[in-house]
DNA sequence: AGATCATATGTCCATATGGGAATGTGTCAA
DNA sequence: TTGACACATTCCCATATGGACATATGATCT
C-alpha cells in the first residue's frame, strides 16, 4: 500500500502545511475562496482542492452566498488531535526531561555537540 | 512536487496511524523494538522503519543496551502540535458552535420556505 | 441571450510512500 | 570460531500525492 489518503482522517489532512495555513487564515472567521487565495498567494485551484480535503474530514464547512462560497473552521474536528497530543503532556515536563537527559548522557559518554542532519 | 516527506516535520510523521500507535506504546516508558513488534503485531522491518521516521523528527530517542535498542518518547516534540491545535480551542466551544449551527441552518433551505427563482 | 465573476474539477507528472521480502550489521553465547 | 539473536537497511511496487495548467460549473449582471 502507499501512504494513506489525506482524506483518511484529520491527522493526515493537517499534515500539509498549506492546509494548516488555510485553517489559520480561517481562524479569524469566515472567508471566501478568493480571500484565501489573496492572503496565501496560492493558485485558486490549489486552494479549492485543499479546501476539498479539509471539508472531507469536516475540518471546514461552507455556505454559499451568491456566487461566493464562505468557508469556516470546524474547530471541534481538531479536538482529537489536541487531546491525543495532550496525552503526552507528561512527557514534556521537567521530571521526565531530566530523566531523558540522563539517558542521553549515558548513551553518549562524550560529545555535547552535533545534531544529526 | 509530491507529498511532503514524512520526515519533514512532526505533523507529517504522526499522520501515519502505526506511528501514533508506536508512540502510544512507548508512552508507558522505554521499550525495545522487539517489544513493540510483539505488542503491535507488526513486522519488525516496518517497526524499525517507522522508528526511523519518528527519530528523524526527534519524536523518539533511543539508547543501546546490549544487542537491544530501547526507544523512548520525546514528548516535547509533540508540544507544537498540541499548541497549534489549542490555538483553535475557541472554535470548539458553545458560543461558536451555536453560530456554526446557525450558519448551517441558513445554508439549508429546510424549513417552511417557498421556492424562489 | 451573452459576458463575466467565483469556484470546482479534471489531466498530467515527478515523487515519496508503506508493505513485503530479503539481506546486512552488530552483539552475545557456546 | 561459529551460531543465534536483535535490529537496521535495501530493493521492489502499487498508489496517492501536490503543483501546474486547462476546463467545466454556476451565479450574477447587462
Amino acid at each position: 500500500m502507499a501512504r494513506a489518503a489525506t482524506t483518511t482522517d484529520v491527522f493526515n489532512a493537517i499534515a500539509e502545511g498549506s492546509r494548516r495555513n488555510i485553517l489559520e487564515t480561517l481562524s479569524g472567521g469566515e472567508a471566501a475562496v478568493g480571500e484565501i487565495v489573496d492572503r496565501l498567494r496560492l493558485p485558486q485551484p490549489q486552494v479549492s482542492k485543499h479546501l476539498g480535503v479539509l471539508r472531507s474530514v469536516d475540518l471546514v464547512r461552507c455556505r454559499t452566498v451568491g456566487r461566493r462560497r464562505l468557508y469556516r473552521v470546524n474547530g471541534a474536528a481538531l479536538k482529537p488531535v489536541h487531546d491525543w497530543a495532550r496525552s503526552f503532556e507528561g512527557h514534556w515536563n521537567a521530571q521526565l526531561d531530566r530523566l531523558d537527559d540522563l539517558l542521553t548522557e549515558l548513551q553518549q559518554p562524550d560529545s555535547h555537540e552535533g545534531e544529526a542532519q
